[in-house]
DNA sequence: ATAGTATTTAGATATTTGTCTAAATATACA
DNA sequence: TGTATATTTAGACAAATATCTAAATACTAT
């Protein structure tokens, strides 16, 4: 969960994830939406990997990047409890 | 928002949150909860509360600290954004 | 006033993070 | 085979972060 949380905290990564809301795109694609350079951006890509919030697929000379939400459950599940305070 | 994601990106801050969720507690109990200093848990709380997960109250010399669970509402939103995928 | 308790602020330091350029790897195709 | 394209890995560097100790502030009570 901790992985998680971290890579939710940076802008460019939950723009990232915004992006892959609307449809899978390669690395290249991904790239080209921001003004950073393509390793900073990979490297923003390998924290979501690890932190299971995307999932990256090869295909011939690109790599597809596509959202997954399952772990986002488990943060909304932990927001949740707080929000439910005992008093 | 980022204010918020960076405040969660903390073990030690997600543990305060979830010792608060219980009960409303002063600086120093709260402190009594941890190994690291005083000052590094002021610190912390100095963080939740610029992102208005909690709210400080002085009360005498103590400062009473309590959840304000209004901003999750917020992430959580977003969250659920992210969970509806377009395709 | 003075002493004691509660908490924060200041300043220092080691670690982590985001970014870059250059180089490496992998695939496609002529 | 050789060259172009897609992407990552390596290494460097500046900025941000978490922690500490020491000092400052604020309140209580003798």
């Amino acid at each position: 969960m901790n992985n998680v949380f971290k890579a939710l905290n940076d802008p460019t990564r939950r723009e990232i994830l915004e992006l892959l809301r609307e449809r899978d795109m390669t690395a290249g694609e991904i790239v080209e939406q921001f003004k950073i350079s393509g390793p900073s951006i990979s490297h923003h890509l390998d924290l979501l990997k690890q932190a299971k919030l995307v999932i990256a697929e090869k295909e011939g000379q690109f790599i597809y990047y596509s959202l997954n939400t399952t772990v986002v459950d488990e943060i909304m599940k932990w927001l949740l409890q707080i929000k439910s305070k005992k008093k």
